[in-house]
RNA sequence: GCCCGGGUGGUGAAAUCGGUAGACACAAGGGAUUUAAAAUCCCUCGCUCGAAAGGGCGUGCCGGUUCAAGUCCGGCCCCGGGCACCA
């Protein structure tokens, strides 16, 4: 055994070794426990960011953790390679997205082995191979025969310069990120999958994820958005007054409200608005500038709210009166029926917008006592008892609801309904690099699915990127094809690329089945995911999607349980700090945090931070997401390179809890590596003090009955902290106080020997799913032939967990006064006569008399006094 | 704007069910070892008063419940994630 300490040696050998024996190769055993261990999929971007480390690396922990526990541990992995990136990527450095994508495959696969993830690499899976992505073709034409997927018309951000659709991320401040020109909103037909059919489900068997974080469980229930209310159908009057056949139909959970509606509003795009533009130029231009700006549900809640009437008028079912209909900015077409009714009196949106346009405001709830309603300043919008609202004056909210709902449906004008603000899935998506959607054009205008037997759609691979329009909708040849002898066109638009990511977790019991989407044997043994871990930004959309296929996976037969994901882990991203120097133009030049010497003050705060280079300050911008624009990721190859897997993973798990943002400190890196050093000096200190004696449980001095105790109540709480409460940075700060401890215990004696030994091992087993490199190693050194990833976990001794006393701490009026030990079997009665016998807490009972006495046993004694 | 989180020493954090605030580390300061440095080891380390014993204050801000609040409740401020075409 070498003195130093040498990661690199230590790690590259031990992987290797991994590698040559397909280590973490797994196969269904029906006579063992499964686990499934999935880590999210990385898109495959170039290298690894420390994101996916500290992601991959709590995977890895808990995979080792839970193989220690003897059970089947499936942990695979593989990449989410269809993407935007992959096309900015190709035109860039003029190569073709699938040559880029692979080549970033290659190199990332290497860096996570060089981590020592234990990954079943047979598993393997490209989102963008064929072999992937036919089954979701045949399952999108399953979804179009199940009548769960449907075409139409959808908003999408429109560049006028390169002629082509921009994503969100595409469009900055109102302009396309190449052209700079203004984004135009225009509608284009698009497939949806009827995500809505599921609404009730996804919402009820939230309930079943107990296992899931509430914070994630919470933001689905609100994203999905259940509420109860009614439709109402409002005849649509022209300009002089006469009935037209048209009606606006809206939704509102406030139908207690129907009194004080004072106008309508309908969406830019709705065709009511179009019809009315027809005569009125005014009110065509204000459509025409509705069209700018970026479809971000954000950027609509914070806009300027603009309106424009339209001349035309809503008849009130139940007064009959004349309501004018405006055209509003913020109301969506492509959410509900693209029109509302506006109560301003209540609805402090509607109240706002009444105000500039000097609509009516009528007041039909009455403030309830204690509140006022002033209606020229607020919109009051607290639910109470009506008022001016004709026979409903004087119910309250619920009657109201159920008379007002009543009588429109009596006049056939509405009814109850429960609505969602979850919206059908738009998949449609006018980029190359995805999934082609299997659906055929025909001459006569209509659409069909690919037949199966012409399954998959192949995305041709070696295209030239021009920047601006897809290869397969810019070569003519390719959509060309025949359906049943006749002329049929493909369908050039590609999957969202949400659909590959909402499937993959199963593919991986079966990665190489080629007969169907998954093979149902393997599928069931291996599903549900036990443990999921990703990133807390997907909270919403990735699992919300992948929850909804598996339950469309479960409706075609494939998979026999209702969820996919039977626990949950959100990760927090990874900072670090930032600094920056203000250019001449005004803007900010971002400097790497390691070109950069930061100054300290004697207490150690940061007094100025300069240049390497040049010696010249520097300003600090503080802690922020590591990312390229801010210049300031770290990467966790020169970190490896550095101090080793090990190291790294150590520090990860160390510093920060695993769903709290983590902040990257190159000193506490250094504190990490020094902790392995000091592991494996002890090992080597306790190996060259020779093999010991068996140990001796009745011959045991204090101070050895003292190390045992530690040894065992560090074994329990790891094992909780990692099994259970998923606190990773408080099972090593277990197990540092433990070698603390070890480090300064006595090896002079053979029941020291023996005792040390004891110790010694189980820390190495205790560090083992944090640092399987130098565990192992010294498990070896210790002279044990197995190898420590297939021990069993340590099991902490009862009997030598004991404690013979207990230190009490002793309040006065709740403050700590003294701390006392007292036997662990002491009575109230005992601790209290022990209490009063200390210095202190007699001079603060002196003059006064103890007027209640609370006790905690075995903790704590609060004496209440006056 | 809406939904969801978070805020504790110089720093990362701990306190698991309302019961000792600051475990474990990092940084800093002091010391040992060394020709010197690195490495290693030992000591100090929330603020404040005190020679010490010990006291007062302290978990973003304001208020409340309780014998007892970082933890529960109400209101506010700041920071982060998501908002449906980034993944």
């Amino acid at each position: 055994m070498q003195q130093q300490y040498d990661p690199q040696q230590i790690e590259t050998a031990l992987q290797q070794q991994w590698q040559e024996s397909n280590a973490f190769k797994v196969t269904e055993d029906p006579g063992k426990e499964k686990f499934y261990c999935l880590s999210m999929f990385p898109y495959p971007s170039g290298r690894l960011h420390m994101g996916h480390v500290r992601n991959y690396t709590i995977g890895d922990v808990v995979s080792r953790f839970q193989r220690m526990q003897g059970k089947n541990v499936m942990q695979p992995m593989g990449w989410d390679a269809f993407g935007l990136p992959a096309e900015n990527a190709a035109i860039n450095h003029k190569t073709a997205p699938a040559k880029w994508t692979y080549e970033n495959i290659d190199y990332m696969k290497n860096q996570l082995n060089r981590l020592g993830f234990g990954y079943d690499w047979s598993r393997e899976v490209a989102t963008c191979k064929p072999e992937y992505y036919r089954w979701e073709q045949w399952f999108f034409t399953k979804l179009y025969e199940k009548g769960l997927v449907y075409k139409k018309m959808a908003t999408v951000n429109w560049d006028p310069v390169d002629q082509c659709v921009l994503a969100n991320e595409q469009v900055i401040d109102g302009r396309g990120w190449r052209s700079g020109a203004v984004v135009e909103q225009r509608e284009l037909a698009q497939w949806f999958i009827k995500i809505t059919a599921y609404a009730e489900e996804l919402l009820a068997d939230l309930d079943q994820l107990t296992e899931w974080p509430e914070q994630v469980r919470t933001m689905q229930k609100n994203w999905i958005g259940r509420s109860e209310g009614v439709n109402i159908r409002f005849a649509v009057a022209n300009a002089t007054g006469s009935a037209s056949d048209s009606e606006l139909e809206v939704y509102t959970t406030r139908p207690d409200t129907l009194y004080g509606v004072t106008y309508l509003a309908v969406a830019a795009q709705h065709p009511l608005a179009r019809q009315a533009a027809v005569n009125n130029s005014a009110l065509a231009a204000f459509i025409e500038d509705c069209k700018g700006g970026k479809l971000a549900e954000a950027e609509l809640a914070t806009m300027e709210k603009k309106g424009c009437a339209t001349g035309m008028f809503a008849i009130h079912p139940l007064t009959g009166e004349q309501l004018p209909v405006w055209v509003a900015n913020f109301v969506l077409m492509d959410y509900g029926s693209g029109a509302v009714m506006s109560v301003p009196g209540h609805d402090q949106r509607d109240f706002e917008f009444a105000t500039k346009y000097r609509l009516p405001i009528t007041q039909v709830v009455a403030a309830k006592a204690g509140d006022v309603a002033d209606l020229t300043q607020a919109a009051y919008t607290e639910k109470g008892s009506l008022i001016n609202s004709g026979e409903f004056s004087g119910l309250d909210f619920d009657d109201a609801f159920s008379a007002i709902a009543a009588k429109l449906a009596n006049l056939g004008k509405g009814e109850i309904k429960v609505n969602y603000r979850l919206r059908d899935w738009g998949v449609s998506r006018q980029r190359y690099w995805g999934t082609p959607i299997p659906m055929l054009n025909l001459a006569d205008g209509s659409v069909v699915p690919v037949p199966e037997d012409q399954l998959p759609v192949r995305l041709p691979e070696d295209v030239v990127m021009d920047g601006v329009t897809s290869p397969i909708k810019a070569d003519s040849e390719w959509a060309k094809t025949e359906y049943n002898g006749a002329p049929a066109f493909h369908e050039t638009d590609t999957f969202d690329t949400f659909m590959e990511s909402s499937w993959y977790y199963a593919r991986y019991c079966s990665p190489d089945y080629d007969k169907a989407m998954l093979d149902p044997a393997k599928a069931n043994y291996w599903l549900p995911v036990d443990q999921y871990i990703g990133g807390i930004e997907h909270a919403i959309l990735h699992l919300l999607y992948a929850r909804f296929f598996h339950k469309l996976l479960r409706d075609v037969g494939l998979v026999q349980c209702d969820e996919p994901f039977k626990r949950l882990l959100c990760q927090g991203m990874v900072l670090a700090e930032t600094f920056y120097r203000e250019t001449d133009n005004g803007g900010k030049q971002w400097l790497a945090p390691q070109d950069v010497s930061v100054e300290r003050d004697e207490k150690g705060r940061i007094t100025r931070a300069v240049l390497q280079s040049d010696g010249l300050p520097v300003l600090s911008a503080g802690m922020s997401k590591m990312s390229k624009s801010k210049n300031n990721g770290i990467d966790p190859q020169k970190v490896i390179n550095q101090y080793g897997a090990d190291t790294v993973r150590l520090f990860m798990m160390f510093t920060a809890p695993p769903e709290q943002t983590l902040e990257w400190s190159d000193s506490a890196v250094e504190g990490a590596h020094r902790f392995i050093k000091r592991v494996y000096t002890l090992v080597h200190d306790v190996k060259a003090a020779g093999t010991p004696v068996a140990l001796d449980i009745s011959a045991l001095s204090n101070e050895h009955k003292t190390l045992r105790r530690e040894l065992h109540k560090t074994i329990f709480k790891v094992s909780d902290d990692i099994g259970r409460r998923y606190t990773f940075n408080t099972a090593i700060a277990a197990i540092m106080e433990l070698s603390n401890k070890l480090q300064k215990a006595s090896l002079a004696s053979e029941q020291d020997k023996a005792v040390m030994h004891e110790a010694v091992l189980a820390l190495l087993q205790l560090l083992n799913p944090i640092t399987p490199h130098v565990a192992q190693y010294l498990w070896a050194e210790m002279g044990q032939s197995q190898s420590i990833e297939h021990t069993p976990w340590p099991v902490a001794d009862e009997q030598a967990m004991v404690e013979d006393e207990k230190l009490v701490v002793v309040q006065i009026n709740g403050k700590v006064r003294a701390k006392v030990t007292v036997s662990a079997d002491a009575t109230e009665q005992q601790v209290l006569t022990r209490a009063k016998q200390d210095d202190n807490v007699q001079r603060f009972l002196e003059g006064v008399s103890v007027r209640k006495v609370i006790y905690v046993p075995g903790k704590l004694l609060n004496l209440v006094v006056g």
